[in-house]
DNA sequence: AATCTAAATGCAACAATGTTGCGTTTGTTT
DNA sequence: AAACAAACGCAACATTGTTGCATTTAGATT
């Protein structure tokens, strides 16, 4: 199923600016924060920007994802995110020298034993380090 | 040890401001963002409020950590943190509701297997669901 | 106790990130 | 081709965080 009938699916249009974005996003496993897609496609309005991040979000194709240094990103949902939650679902990756983020879809998260009092309802797990380009570096 | 001989050891000086911050932190077992202690402290200076906690986090007297929502928040390091990854050593419970960020230090967070290609360094978990006042209400 | 000095503070200005309102343009349906 | 709701572009604003600089203060020295 391809990008453009995903986003028709949701009840979207399909402008050149959503299909810009949606490529992207689909060409990596990487989370991408506003101001790098900005940085990609100058000519692209900041408030759009910020608005088909949103709407995407919203349709469940892509999930958002704070990473370690408090910045805020974007990566195309894989494999039918179904709920709200389909960020939590994959441990991300964050790279302590180029500052990417990668999802690593396959990565096993094991249960946590939690005190009580607590009501669990997701997790998300950051890990750092350095990726494969900046480890050989 | 109190506090006060904490922020002496680690060569700051011992101000009204400083015994306010850290005399709160140590109060309990949360993670306060800028603008709770903001709030908490009207009269205190923006601008010093942010350079008292960066202080305290170099002096490793604090740890810093990001909630799911992107939030910055400042929690005060129990047992001695010993090196700069101290944030990383326990999970941090987010609350749905109040929004508020435990720190709970006690619950073991298993290994993990990672790809190839990536070197780990250290990993975060942030578990969110409703803190024990939000679940009974 | 008065003096000294580096550290800490308060204020103004600025930068980055994110949001809202509104008039205009455009994708899609008929 | 017309019509309409959705999406866009722009201006304005809010929040969060940083930097420079003049003033004040903690704590060491005499």
């Amino acid at each position: 199923m391809d990008v453009l009938q995903q986003i028709r699916d949701k009840g979207l249009k399909v402008t050149p600016a959503r299909l810009t974005i949606i490529n992207e996003l689909a060409g990596s496993h990487m989370a991408y924060s506003h101001s790098e897609l900005e940085t990609l496609f100058s000519k692209m309005d900041r408030v759009t920007l910020y608005r088909i991040l949103k709407d995407f979000e919203d349709a469940g194709l892509v999930h958002k994802i704070v990473d370690v240094q408090g910045v805020t990103r974007y990566a195309l949902c894989k494999h039918s995110c179904p709920d709200e939650h389909h960020a939590d679902e994959h441990v991300h990756f964050n790279c302590n020298s180029c500052h990417k983020m990668f999802c690593l879809e396959k990565v096993h998260v094991p249960e946590l034993k939690m005190p009580g009092g607590f009501k669990v309802m997701g997790l998300q797990t950051l890990i750092y380090g350095l990726c494969k380009n900046c480890n050989a570096a």
